[in-house]
Formats: C-alpha cells, structure tokens, sequence
RNA sequence: GCCCCCGUAGCUCAGUUGGAUAGAGCAACGGAUUUCUAAUCCGUCGGUCGCGUGUUCGAAUCACGCCGGGGGUACCA
C-alpha cells in the first residue's frame, strides 16, 4: 500500500520532512480509498440482504403463534434471531455508509476513488512485485526502511526495550519460495482456486502460503521463521504474543509446521485480549486512528511531572529535586505506569482502552510500587545505613509484630509467584504479587518505626526487611521493564 | 453455517491445577500527619459470581442447556 501510494500520491515536500510521518499518511490514504471501493461494492449486497431479513422478520411475526410450548420457544428464539441479524445488518450498512461518506464529502479523495478503481488489486501487485525482486520497488523499500527502523528505535529506547537478534520480514524473502516447493514437494501444499493452500483436516479455512498473484504471505514467512530458528538457532520454544483474534492464524500454523517435520519444537500462541475504544469496538491499529503510543507516554509523563512539582512546593524544607531529577523521575512513574496498566489485566481478558486507566498514579499502579520503593531508600538516606554492610553483618530478622510477618511471609513467596508467571505467562500474577507486597510493606512502615526502633536487634531486623522488600521491588518491577527510583 | 472468547460490587478488573466467611483498585463516606516520603495508612458501604440442571464431601472454577455481548472465518499485511 505504501509502494502504490508513494507512486501516485507523494507529497515530497513532506516526504523530506517527516518521511515517517508522509509514509504513514499514504498508508491510511491508500487504505482509506480501498475500503471506499469494497464498500461501495459491499453495500448493495448487505442491502439486498437486509431487505431479505426484513421480510423473513415480518413474515414470523405476522405467522400465528404455535399453540405448544415447544413451538412457542422456537418461534419466539427465530424471532430473536432475525431481528439481531437485522440489527446487525442495519449497523454495517451504516458503518459502510459513514466510510463512503467520508471519500465522497471530500471533494479532492473523491476525485482520486475515481481516478483509482482498481487500487486494491494495484496496491497488491506493487507487494507481489516487491516480492518478486522487483527494482524500483526494492529501491523503494531499501529508502523507507532506515527511517522507518529509526522511528521505531526511538521508540523501544524510551521504552527501554533492547532486542538480541531482530530480523525483519525481508530476511526470510529470499527462502520462501523453497517453503512453498517443500510443501508441495510433500504433498501438504496443493492449488486451489489459484492459490497455494495447506489443508488441516479439522479446519474449513485454507493456510495459504502463496496467493493466485503469487505473492507469499504472512503465512509463508510465519514458516520459513520456524524452520530459521529451529534449523539455525536451535530454538526449543517459540511464543508468539499476538493478539487472540489471530487464534486462527496459529492454529494452522503449528499444525502445517508440525506435519511438515517441526516436531519437537514447543510453539506456543501467547494470546492476548483485544484493546477495545469506549464504543467496545476494536481498536484496529492499521486504521490508524487509534491514540498514538507517543502522544500516550508524553501524557502520562507530563501528569506525573505535574505530581512531581506539586509534591516538591509541598516541601518543608523548599525544594529539593532539580530539573533533571524531577524529569527523570516523571519519566519513569509515566512510562512505569503505561507498562503496569498493560501488564496488569490478565492478557486473556480484553480491555477497553481508558486514559484514565493508562495514566491513574494512585491505588494499583506502578507508582504505588515505585513509591514503597522509594521510601525504603528514604529510610536507609536517612539512617545513613550502608547497605551491603547489613547484608554482611548478618543480623537475625525477628517477627513480633503483625505487620513484620505479614510482610515476611509476602517475601518468602516470591519465587513461588515467579514460577506460576513462568509456567503460563502471566505477569499479571507478578503485579499482584508486587502490590499487595508494597501493601503490606506501606503497613509495616506506618505501624514499624525502623530507624527508631525500640531495640538495636529490631532495628536491624527491621532494616534487613526494608533491604529485602526494597530488593524485591527492584527484581519484580525490572522484570516488567519498570524502573524503580531512589526519590519520588 | 462453522470455530473461539467473555458475563464476578456503581465502574475497571483479580480469582493459579474445584477447597474455608468470593478479593483488589477506583468512586462514596468516616478517621489518621510534632515521629523514617500522606503518590500513604486504617475503617465503613457495596456481590442471587448472567440463568438453570447436573457431577462432587465441596463449584465463580468442571459438564450440558438457555439468555446476553464480542471476535474470527480463502488470497489484507
């Protein structure tokens, strides 16, 4: 789509400028004038079967009632039925009817739907071109990688995500056509209706690995990586953390590779929940006009920014963060709490997208465990403790009151909590574990004066717990990619 | 049509292989700060775990049925 946009449609200047941006906007254009073009051709038909529903609607309800119990239920579930497929139908033709709307309310998309009819078929040639090795568009795709590598770069180094090994769609290219081969050479693959397909027995829908125009698919790839990483990499375990709406996808995925020889290797689909907008519609990220994961961590950073200074003015003792300090700090509650919102829900469970979810600073969140953080730090700045010293000393750690042991008994369980995310996957078990572990330690500090405490043996039982939870803090949040901060 | 997922407090969600009076956060209300950070703590209010039948000593959890909601389903990448 990006190929057939960039040929007709580029506005160089803005290509110069921000080619990311320029490339992103032909993407949504080009995808916007498709779906112009399928809805207009869709539309007649859902109409037609609209009307049709209509009319089997009315024809029940003008039908007599049966007399028996049976016939009652049944007439009453078919009536149900027909009027939530009329409902449904009466909600995609208006959604049809908004995206047709939308080109033909605009004078200038108007003019280009007309002057590309065909763009959907073009737009996929310009793909089974590139596939095909293909000059122009090789050159193409060899000019918008680096920025677009350089966009997503910025992005995972604030987000501190680093990978070992990245490789990209491209690497695979030059081996897929040997996938297909293989697959026919061993009878998995065969043609139909122009196409490559795998069959699963089990399973209506194809796998398709090369399409009618002979481009490969995301299929094809999704092989060509498994027989990579088991045959190269000596992979024992692949996870897949995709949406479950792709459920499907794997499913015949693992079943092609297993029956094409990958047998001993664990493929596992890490599935996770849809993201759903405030309509508990889907938010479907190739649209486009879903909330910007940039604009989301520059929100959520300027809130916990706006805490900061709050709490600094509030000081006794005048201000004691710099800017950069204070900066830091915002960044690392607003990153911290994105993180810990997504990872907290249980991945299986969709969840509908709230800022005010994303960006809470209170109660459940990241910042509850970076504050009880924080104040163990507090404790140990303030006591001028050292503490790789208090680990040497070995101390004795005592439990009298409630709130000592019910902190205790939280840090003895965290390997236990480490198992169980391991064993399916859950780091929402993880956050659980952290926040009622913070819970209790924000207890222990109300109830349990460490510093002053009434016996030195207990002070340095106290501090040897604050050490521990501190390290615990530190262990869990790092394991969800969460910094922790000495001041807040 | 076929396949998959969900329904737990006003809201957002936990609830590990079935195990004790079903738990949090938010919201609401009431308290706590001369003492290590109040981004906190303590308490109150709030639930026929969608409905029914079954399996079991025991079911939010398992089975079946029903009601309600959502998703996927041949050439998009």
């Amino acid at each position: 789509m990006i190929l057939y946009g960039y040929k007709n449609f580029l506005n160089a200047d803005a290509y110069r400028a921000d080619t990311v941006g320029e490339l992103a906007r032909l993407y949504r254009l080009v995808s916007q004038l498709e779906g112009y073009h399928a809805a207009v051709a869709e539309l007649p038909k859902l109409r037609a079967r609209l009307s049709e529903a209509d009319a089997q609607l009315r024809q029940l309800q003008a039908a007599p009632v049966p007399a028996d119990k049976k016939g009652q239920e049944s007439h009453k579930k078919s009536l149900k039925q027909r009027s939530s497929e009329q409902a449904g139908l009466r909600e995609e033709i208006g959604s049809l009817e908004r995206k047709i709307a939308g080109v033909e309310g605009d004078a200038a998309l108007a003019t280009l739907a007309r002057q590309h009819p065909r763009i959907a078929e073009e737009a996929r040639l310009e793909t089974s071109r590139l596939h095909a090795g293909d000059p122009t568009n090789t050159a193409l795709w060899r000019e918008f990688m680096p920025a677009c590598q350089a966009a997503l770069d910025r992005m995972y180094d604030r987000l501190g995500i680093h990978f070992d090994l990245t490789l990209g769609e491209s690497y695979y290219q030059p081996g897929l056509a040997s996938v297909v081969a293989s697959l026919k050479e061993r009878g998995l693959a065969v043609e139909s209706d122009g196409a490559i397909c795998v069959f699963i027995a089990g399973v209506e829908a194809p796998f398709i690995v090369q399409k009618r125009d002979g481009a490969f698919t995301y299929a094809t790839t999704d092989l060509a990586t498994i027989a990579d990483r088991v045959d190269r990499l000596q992979a024992d375990v692949v996870l897949y953390v995709v949406d479950a709406r792709q459920a499907d996808h794997f499913k015949l995925l693992f079943a092609t590779a297993r029956q094409w020889g990958y047998t001993g290797v664990d493929l596992r689909h890490v599935s996770f929940g849809t993201i759903l907008g405030d309509d508990r519609r889907p938010f479907k990220t190739r649209s486009g006009d879903t909330v910007g994961l940039e604009s989301l961590i520059d929100e959520a950073v300027v809130r916990a920014r706006q805490i900061v200074d709050g709490n600094e003015t509030q000081k006794a003792n005048g201000p004691e963060l710099d800017d950069a300090a204070r900066a830091g700090i915002a960044e690392a509650v607003g990153i911290g709490g994105i993180k810990y919102a997504d990872l907290s829900q249980n991945r299986e469970t969709d969840y509908v997208f709230s800022w005010d979810k994303m960006l809470a600073l209170t109660g459940d969140t990241a910042t509850y465990m970076q504050y009880a953080y924080a104040r163990v730090c507090g404790i140990f700045r303030r006591g001028q403790i050292d503490r790789a010293e208090l680990r040497r000393n070995g101390g004795r750690v005592v439990l009298e009151h409630p709130a000592e042991r019910g902190l205790a008994l939280q840090l003895a369980r965290f390997h236990e909590v480490l198992d169980a995310v391991i064993f399916d996957y859950r780091p929402n078990l993880l956050t659980d574990y952290l926040f009622a572990l913070s819970n209790l330690f924000s207890t222990f500090f109300e109830q349990c004066p460490v510093l002053k405490a009434e016996s030195s043996e207990l002070r340095v039982s106290r501090l040897l717990l604050a050490d521990l939870t501190a390290q615990t803090i530190h262990r869990g949040l790092h394991l969800l990619g969460i910094e922790t901060i000495e001041k807040m």
